[in-house]
RNA sequence: GCGGGUGUGGCGGAAUGGUAGACGCAGCGGACUCAAAAUCCGCCGUUGGCAACAACAUGUCGGUUCGAGUCCGACCACCCGUACCA
């Protein structure tokens, strides 16, 4: 008897389903259609096991697919623009197209060898021009709509690399890279007009049936819609100050007014007052980290100003800039009413405010609030002249209609979302199709003249944008008036591209982004597979896209996934030792590869000797240096182990811990499967059936069916091992036989390469992947015989074998006749027995 | 702070309100072997007991129920998201 060989099987399969274009899915198939779809990859450089993980679930669901009898789209491409190609080009020297590229070679090469059931034929990379090209088609497209449009925005400004950076950038005020104190600078920049969608796509992530709440919620509050009154309030210079609350019924509670420190009236009272631009200045100090946002004080400043109460024309409220008020949502400014905002109760307190009750807390109704924190739950109106007595709803809806009413103010709906800011600085992403003329203003490019592709020529020796500073690739003739002119050399947000890949890949025509019906066949995405860090933006943006794709007539789709699940990472524990650099104590960490442990569980670098702290276990990453190189398990234990490793154990949506141990169990399992298959073409088999190995089949391949479809793989294996060993102790019989080569198409899904060299094995014509999933006899998943609990007082004290079905009072009977249970019993008399059919007794004494 | 999730043996985890701990990993004992690897068989929550068995046990405290890991209420711990959103 042999091992099996993966290395050799692995190739061999690998390259059968290559050349057959087993897998590369058919548009006119008369077949179903199912569009499985994990996110694509950054391509980084090499794989690592979280995209290991995340591409064997896919996998497994398409292959399962594929045997169910639909016609599965599974493809697979490159999320090739992004920020890590320009900073390989700064360090190493070298063209961010050739590191790209160079990368993905690698890793398409790391896919292939883990034998994915993906259609190459439809492989793209966003950062080729027969990709991108297309984007900026679909950008003229928005433009021509109107969902493009240019304003002036600030950003985040390094002044040494000379370029914008993102929030996450900006690290306590500084550059990430150049450590240079970061500018706010306002420039001109596209923004998609996601807003337009905010109520749709509210109302569409609610109706996602198969989506995880936690996502749906991260979008919902991403979204942030709030109902609520903007109003204006009269100033005693004269000026109209407009106000949104989402608490209008508190309006004869209002204490003060609060204006954001850069909003138009603090600016105009700055340009006269040394006072008040000192304060300006203060306020924008300070970074916006979570922790210092949490610890920093509440800030006012007192204009002198104050605002007449809309109700009571006597009534002054003081007005103040303050350092908590943002300028960009809402108004900018807030009117303050203590007793019911705790944060304006903060502010009340230090500025020593009014605070006044204007909604009852059980039986407190009188105006003076004594209570240390502000009272934010429902109740009756009181002191609230003619709101009095009404619940917070009816008070709302009544100041609203005043307000209308008087010409004062407006019913408004506030949302969180802002439009997508899609310029960026940078060389390496899609060139934004835009020429500006002096004469003509902004101006289209020609559709002709698509795509416009990035120059090649181009250096990154000095900071800034290399599109910005190259010597031609700009300047271009207005398509309009002929007249020398520039083109736009900001390139697009990689979200961007990333936006509708998904759309591409179920559709590639050469002349345009896609084909309408073609697409509208695989689409939506029937399960889309990802990281949960993708939860807000990716997602919400493809969401958008196929949106304003709709709006304009382009596509019939409005959701892009049906389904969405989001993996877990997988993890590792870090090993590293304290050093001191620069005075500072800093972890170094080590490889796992390095490391030996002990029984304790403390560990030591294998070739000297050293211990090293044992970390916290955590995702895999680089800088933790907690990574294993999936490639070397593959080498070592095949494919199939890997794979079937990743699906084990862990439920997919939690965490998965890397263990050598793990993978060993992994590699057991994929030779108990061998040995089974090889014995059984050199034995002969054996005859008469076996009914309990019948059944435990038939519920397997039941159970390992809706397992896999709602993807929780971990118990779709457990299953396996439970067949798997119930064949291994079973008797030949012709049943066991049939387990065998019906067990082969279980497992193929999950462990593809071993299944088809045992179907070869078996003398089956084609291919396992091409093989139907083995049908269930539903008379099998029936037992006659059940084995039922007997309890006393709830507590098990013997089980009973009857035959399923047997009535209420024979089994009651049975029960009170056991031995065990007249023991139990004490001699005391049941004064009620609980029977539940098939399932248990339960007496009461 | 707010929102969400998780909490079960040494570990990963199973369990439509109905026999808690399936399955895997680790460990222990045995078989085979000169030996090892591989493989096979057995044991494996805690405590007491030779055993039969009993008691305890799903983060904590309470509740609902004939019966709670599961439902309800309060709390604790950890993880994730978010950031002064008026």
């Amino acid at each position: 008897m042999s091992r099996f060989n993966p290395l050799k099987a692995d190739a061999a399969w690998q390259k059968v389903w290559e050349e057959n274009r087993t897998f590369a899915a058919r548009d006119d198939s008369p077949k179903p259609k199912s569009f499985v779809l994990e996110m694509f990859p950054y391509p980084s450089g090499r794989i690592h096991m979280g995209h290991v993980r995340n591409y064997t679930m896919g996998d497994v669901l398409a292959r399962f697919r594929r045997m169910q009898g639909m016609e599965v789209l599974h493809p697979m491409g490159w999320d090739a623009f992004g920020m890590p190609a320009e900073n390989a080009a700064m360090e190493k020297k070298v063209h961010p197209g050739n590191w790209t590229r160079a990368n993905i070679a690698t890793m398409k090469a790391q896919l292939k060898r883990l034998g994915f059931a993906l259609d190459w034929t439809r492989e793209l990379a966003t950062c080729e021009p027969d990709y991108y090209g297309h984007e900026q088609a679909i950008f003229l497209d928005f433009f021509e709509n109107g969902l493009v449009y240019r304003k002036e925005s600030a950003v985040n400004w390094d002044p040494v690399d000379m370029t914008v950076l993102a929030n996450e950038q900006v690290i306590d005020g500084r550059g990430w890279r150049s450590g240079a104190l970061v500018e706010r600078r306002k420039l001109s920049q596209w923004f998609f007009r996601i807003t337009q969608f905010a109520e749709d796509l509210l109302e569409g992530v609610q109706a996602l049936e198969h989506w995880p709440d936690k996502v749906k919620l991260m979008q919902e509050n991403w979204i942030g819609k709030s109902e609520g009154l903007q109003f204006d309030w009269t100033l005693s210079d004269g000026e109209i100050l407009p106000v949104y609350t989402t608490r209008p019924d508190t309006i004869f509670g209002a204490s003060f007014i609060a204006v954001a420190a850069d909003h138009p009236i603090a600016r105009k009272l700055a340009a006269s007052d040394d006072n008040v631009r000192a304060f300006v200045e203060l306020c924008k100090q300070g970074g916006t980290t979570a922790a210092e946002l949490e610890t920093q004080e509440k800030l006012g400043f007192d204009t002198g100003l104050t605002a007449t109460h809309p109700f009571d024309s006597a009534w002054q409220v003081p007005v103040y800039i303050a350092n908590f008020v943002l300028m960009d949502y809402g108004t900018g400014a807030v009117f303050g009413v203590p007793a019911h905002d705790q944060r304006d109760f903060e502010f009340a307190t230090k500025y020593q405010l009014p605070v006044r009750r204007v909604v009852s807390e059980g039986d407190k109704t009188e105006p003076e609030f004594r209570d240390a924190e502000a009272y934010t739950g429902p109740g009756t109106l009181v002191n609230s002249h003619f709101l009095d007595g009404m619940d917070v709803a009816d008070a709302k809806r009544t100041v609203i209609r005043r307000a209308e009413e008087g010409g004062w103010g407006k019913g408004q709906t506030v949302w969180r979302l802002r439009d997508w800011g899609v310029s960026r600085q940078r060389y390496w992403g899609t060139p934004i199709p835009i020429i500006h003329c002096e004469r003509c203003g902004v101006v289209p490019a020609p559709r002709e003249s698509l795509p416009i592709a990035l120059p090649e020529d181009v250096s990154f020796d000095i900071p800034g944008n290399p599109l910005d500073r190259h010597p031609t690739w700009k300047h271009v003739d207005c398509p309009k008036c002929g007249a020398p002119a520039r083109r736009e050399t900001d390139t697009l947000d990689t979200f961007v591209d990333s936006s509708w890949y998904f759309i591409r890949f179920a559709s590639q025509p050469a002349d345009r982004p896609f084909d309408k019906a073609v697409a509208e066949q695989w689409l939506p995405v029937g399960q889309y597979i990802g990281g949960v860090e993708h939860a807000i933006l990716h997602l919400l943006y493809a969401r958008f896209f196929t949106r304003a794709l709709r709006h304009i007539g382009k596509l019939d789709v409005t959701e892009p996934f049906a389904g969405l699940f989001t993996q877990g990472m997988v993890t590792h524990a870090s090993y590293y030792q304290m050093e001191e650099h620069d005075g500072l104590e800093r972890k170094a960490y080590f490889e796992p590869s390095q490391i030996s442990r002990r029984g304790d569980g403390t560990a030591f670098l294998t070739e000297t000797g050293e211990d090293v702290i044992v970390g916290r276990i955590e995702k895999m990453s680089k800088s933790k240096k907690n990574t294993v190189d999936p490639t070397e398990i593959v080498d070592q234990y095949g494919a199939d182990a890997t794979r079937w490793f990743m699906l084990s154990d862990s439920p997919p949506e939690r965490d998965l811990e890397w263990s050598e141990s793990g993978i060993e169990g992994a590699w057991r399992f994929v030779n108990r499967l061998w040995r089974l298959f090889e014995n059984l073409s050199e034995a002969e088999a054996g005859t008469g059936r076996d009914v309990d190995l019948d059944k435990r089949l038939h519920r397997t391949i039941a159970g390992v069916a809706e397992d896999v479809e709602s993807l929780a793989f971990n118990k779709s294996v457990a299953k396996l091992y439970e067949l798997v060993g119930a064949i291994e102790k079973a008797q030949p019989s012709a049943s066991r036989t049939d387990a065998i080569r019906t067990l082969a198409r279980i497992v193929a899904p999950m462990v593809p390469h071993i299944a088809e060299e045992a179907w070869a094995a078996m003398g089956n014509p084609g291919l396992i992947a091409d093989a139907e999933w083995p049908a269930v006899d539903p008379a099998l998943l029936v037992d006659d015989e059940v084995t039922i609990a007997v309890q006393v007082n709830g507590k098990l004290r013997d089980t009973l074998l009857m035959p399923k079905g047997a009535a209420k009072d024979v089994v009651e009977a049975a029960a009170l006749a056991s031995d065990k249970i007249v023991r139990s019993l004490e001699g005391k008399q049941p004064r009620k027995v609980i029977v539940v059919p098939d399932r248990l007794v339960n007496i009461v004494a």
